[in-house]
DNA sequence: TCGATGATTGAG
DNA sequence: TCAATCATCGAA
């Protein structure tokens, strides 16, 4: 259970968002005055998100309140609120001579604190619970409250732990979106596809 | 101010 | 296929 550390993040934010599957990402729940719930799940589905090179970015037009975590320390949540009730869980990550950048956490496999998971999400479907950025959010009880949160601290609500490496990557272009569609820059499992851990509107598109 | 727009989801 | 729903952003 070791913390990825913040050099991880300071590379060119598409390598990042590739290597980022397979790895955990943990949510610590604190109830009470000493008792804290663990709550995590494998990255299976992620987008690379870009500065002035990319369209589709938040931090296309600049610096912003909103996006002000795309621009600041790397390895560090960026999460926001969009479609009126929806939050989204990014991790920024870019090489030193680039000023924005984040990897959008599109999907996961629940791994621990399943029971926590299904009630927040009012389900008891395994494969609904974190199947989609909302989604996931949702089941490890993320809101922007998060927003800036250093994902490379182990004590953080939210970090990010070593897990393994996927055989087989596939690459597609960011679904959900409609410019910057040529850039290949989502990345999934690909056994995680077939087990039914991406979300349906993933599904539906080209994979 | 004000209107348009989403890095989505769940229901029909 | 489509509505819900609201923070954000750029134009006015």
């Amino acid at each position: 259970m070791r913390c990825i550390s913040s050099e991880f993040y300071a590379r060119p934010t598409v390598g990042v968002a590739r290597d980022l599957l397979g790895n955990i990402l943990v949510r610590l729940l604190r109830c009470g005055s000493s008792k804290i719930k663990r709550m995590s799940g494998i990255i299976v589905e992620t987008e690379a998100y870009g500065f002035t090179n990319d369209p589709a970015s938040h931090a296309y037009r600049g610096l912003t309140f909103r996006n002000s975590a795309m621009f600041g320390d790397v390895g560090r949540a960026y999460i926001y609120f969009t479609y009126g009730s929806q939050f989204c869980v990014n991790i920024s990550a870019r090489s030193s001579n680039v000023k924005a950048g984040a990897v959008l956490i599109r999907a996961l496999q629940p791994l621990e604190g399943i029971e926590e998971m299904k009630a927040f999400r009012k389900t008891d479907d395994i494969l609904a619970l974190t199947s989609g950025p909302g989604k996931l959010s949702q089941a490890l009880n993320i809101n922007q409250s998060l927003n800036g949160y250093d994902v490379t601290d182990p004590n953080s609500e939210l970090h990010v732990e070593y897990g393994f490496s996927p055989a087989l990557i596939i690459e597609t272009g960011r679904i959900g979106i409609s410019r910057g569609t040529d850039k290949i820059w989502r990345f999934i499992i690909a056994d995680k596809v077939r087990q039914g851990y991406l979300n349906k509107y993933a599904s539906r598109k080209k994979i």
